[in-house]
DNA sequence: TTGTAAGCGTTATCAC
DNA sequence: GTGATAACGCTTACAA
C-alpha cells in the first residue's frame, strides 16, 4: 500500500527544499532547468498529484459545487443533475449531492453541514416542507456568509440569489391553447396545491389561456391533488379520484396535467372509461420524462429541458464564484452594491406526440 | 457578509488561546467550568462550527463517499444513489458524485481527480467502455493508494474489493420458470451483447431454466440487441429489430427481457401485431422501474432493489473505512493479510403484474 | 487549568 | 536559484 506521495517526501527524497519542489512543479522558471527536471521527472514517476483538501484549506474554495434537492428517483431532478455535472466538470468543479427528501429540517440540517466548508456555492430546488412553513432562515444565512445560492425550478422570490426557472406560465398557456385550438371545448386541469409555485404557475397559465380565448372556467374542471398521490403506495387512489374526476365530469374532451404521472394516468382512467385517445379527449402533460414517451399512445407534453436549466444553473453559481474571486482581490466596496441577481427563464417546448390530433 | 467564524477570531475576542477554545468546545474537562461557559456561549452565538476542509486535513479523512456512475437519469442508478446517500448521511457522511457517462476517459479522469483527497472510497458501477476495454488500472491504483472501492451491479472478479450484485442469474431463472409454469412453450429472450456482465448472467439463468424444464433452447428465439439501441434517438429502429424478431418466430408465446424498456418495446410491438397480453403472450421485464408500473398491461418483472443495493454498499464501505481507522492506531500486519473482501447478493423479487397470467 | 507548538499538504513571501 | 517561514483552521501532545 503504497499511500500518495507528498511534496515533503520529494523534497527529503531529492534532498531540496518543499518550496524548490512546489515551484518546480509549478514550472517557476526561478528554478533551475537542471532541477527543475530531476524534480519533474521524480513527481511524474512516483505519480504526484497535489492534495485537494490541502489546497481547499489554502485557497479557502474548495471547487465543489453542492446541490441539494428533494429527490433523485426523479427524471426531472436527474436530468437536471447532468446538466449540472457536465457544466461542472467543463470548469473545474465537482458536485457534492443532499437529499432533502421533501423534508425542511433535512434540508437545513445538509446545508448546514455542506456549508462549514465543503461547498464553494449551492443549487437547489426548495423542499416542499420548507415551501409550506415559508421558513428561508436558512438561505438566507447562507448567503449571507458569502455563499452564493442559485436556486431552479422551485424558487421563492425573498431571496437574493440567482435563479433558474422554468417557464411554466407560458408552457402551460401554449399546452391549454393547442387543446383549444384542436377543437377541446370541456378542457379539464389536473393539478397540485398551490404550495408548490409550480403547481400554481401551471394553473395560472391555464385559466390565461381559457380566458384569452373567451372560455369560462369553471371550477368543477379543475382538479386539485394532494402530492402525496403521486408515492408509489398511492398509485390507486390517484386513479381513483381521477376517475371520480371524470364521473363528474362528462364532457371532457381535453386535459391538460401539472406532471406526466397525472396525465398518464387520466389516460388510462379514460381507456377504461372507453374514451378514446385523441379521438374523444386529447391529453397533454408537463414534464417529457420516460412515462410520456413511452405511454401508450404516446403522451403530448411541455417539456422542460432539466438538463438546460442544470447547465445553466451551474453557469450562473461558477460565474459569480469566480467574480467574487477577483473582488476579493480589489477588496473593496463590499457595502451595499447591486449583487446583480439574474433569473433566467428557460423556455418550454411542446413536443406533440399521439396524443393529442 | 459576515463570514463564518473561526477558533483564532473566537480565542482573539475572549483573550485565550486557540487550543483553549477548542478544548471548550469540545467539552474537555481539563477547562475551567466558568472559561468553559464563556467560550461555549460566544461560540453558540456566533454559529461556530469548525471547518470541514480543516478538519478533513488534520485528520486525513474526508467523511465523504464518491460514487461513480455510468448515467444518473436512470431509475436503478438513482435508486442506489438514494439507498447510498441515506445510510452516508445517517453515518455522518457526505457523497459525492462522478459521472463516467459510459466512458472509459471520464471514469479515470473523474477517479483520480477525487482520489487526490476529495474522498475516503469509492462506491461505483463499471462504465461498459470499461468493461469493454477490459482496462482496470485506474481501480487497481486507487485500492492500491488505500482508498477502498465498492463496486455494485457491474463488477469484475480481477479486483480486490467488496461488491454488491444483483443475483442476475437466479432472477432470470425465476422469471424463465414463472413462464414456463404458466405454460409458454416458446420462450423468448431479448438481451445485450455480451461484454456486459449483467446481460451475460441473465442470458445464463435463461438458458437454465429452459434446460432445467428439459427445453430446448433455440438460437433464433433469442435477440441480441446493441446497447445503443436503447437511446431516445433510436427507439423507432429498436421497435423495428424487435418487430422482425416476432415476424421471424411466430409461435413465441412467452418473452423474457433484460430490461424494461425493451419488455415494454415488446409489449408494444405485439400489440401491434395483434398479440393480448398475456393471453397470447406472457412478458416479464427486468428492473423494476417507472415504465413497468404504469405500462399497459403493467409489466411483471424482477426487481433488483436498487436502494438496499444502495445501502449495502455503502454499509461495507464505510465499515472497511471505520475498520482501516482502528489498524491505524494498531499499526502492524499490513502485509499479506486477507483483507476480507465481501461479495454481497442481493436477493431479486419477482414482481407479478398484469403481464403473465 | 491554560498556553505553546507541531503537524495535516500546499503556496506565497520573504530572505540569502 | 534555493530555502526558511507563515498561513489556511483545526487538534493534541507537551509544557508551564
Amino acid at each position: 500500500m503504497k499511500r500518495k506521495v507528498t511534496l515533503k517526501q520529494i523534497a527529503k527524497e531529492l534532498d531540496v527544499s518543499i518550496s524548490t519542489v512546489s515551484r518546480a512543479l509549478s514550472n517557476s522558471k526561478e528554478i533551475g532547468e537542471e532541477t527543475r527536471q530531476k524534480i519533474q521527472a521524480f513527481a511524474k514517476f512516483y505519480n504526484y498529484k497535489p492534495n485537494n483538501i490541502a489546497l481547499s484549506l489554502k485557497n479557502r474554495k474548495t471547487k465543489t459545487i453542492g446541490i441539494l434537492i428533494p429527490e433523485i428517483v426523479h427524471h426531472f431532478f436527474s436530468t437536471v443533475i447532468r446538466g449540472i455535472e457536465i457544466i461542472a466538470n467543463q470548469r473545474g468543479y465537482n458536485v457534492i449531492i443532499g437529499l432533502s427528501n421533501e423534508s425542511f429540517s433535512k434540508e437545513v440540517i445538509n446545508m448546514e453541514m455542506l456549508a462549514n466548508g465543503s461547498i464553494d456555492g449551492f443549487i437547489l430546488s426548495i423542499s416542499k416542507e420548507t415551501l409550506l412553513h415559508q421558513d428561508y432562515h436558512h438561505f438566507k444565512e447562507t448567503i449571507s456568509q458569502g455563499i452564493p445560492i442559485v436556486m431552479f425550478d422551485r424558487v421563492v422570490n425573498d431571496i437574493d440569489c440567482d435563479k433558474v426557472i422554468v417557464d411554466d406560465y407560458n408552457g402551460s398557456v401554449n399546452a391549454v391553447k393547442k387543446l383549444i385550438s384542436t377543437g377541446c371545448k370541456n378542457i379539464a386541469l389536473i393539478t397540485t396545491m398551490d404550495y408548490v409555485s409550480v403547481g400554481k404557475l401551471r394553473t395560472q397559465g391555464y385559466l390565461q389561456a381559457l380566458e384569452e380565448s373567451k372560455i369560462h372556467p369553471k371550477a368543477s374542471l379543475i382538479l386539485k391533488l394532494d402530492d402525496s398521490l403521486a408515492l408509489e403506495e398511492h398509485l390507486d387512489v390517484l386513479e381513483k379520484e381521477i376517475e371520480q374526476f371524470f364521473m363528474n365530469n362528462e364532457k371532457i374532451d381535453g386535459l391538460f396535467a401539472v406532471n406526466e404521472l397525472y396525465a398518464v394516468t387520466a389516460m388510462k382512467v379514460a381507456r377504461k372509461l372507453n374514451l378514446n385517445i385523441p379521438e374523444d379527449i386529447q391529453v397533454i402533460g408537463f414534464t417529457d420524462g420516460v412515462l410520456s414517451k413511452h405511454a401508450r399512445p404516446s403522451l403530448t407534453t411541455i417539456s422542460q429541458h432539466g438538463q438546460k436549466i442544470g447547465e445553466q444553473a451551474a453557469h450562473l453559481l461558477i460565474d459569480r464564484l469566480e467574480l467574487d474571486d477577483e473582488e476579493d482581490d480589489i477588496e473593496e466596496v463590499d457595502f451595499e452594491r447591486d449583487m446583480n441577481f439574474k433569473t433566467v427563464v428557460i423556455e418550454t417546448e411542446l413536443i406533440e406526440r399521439d396524443s393529442t390530433k
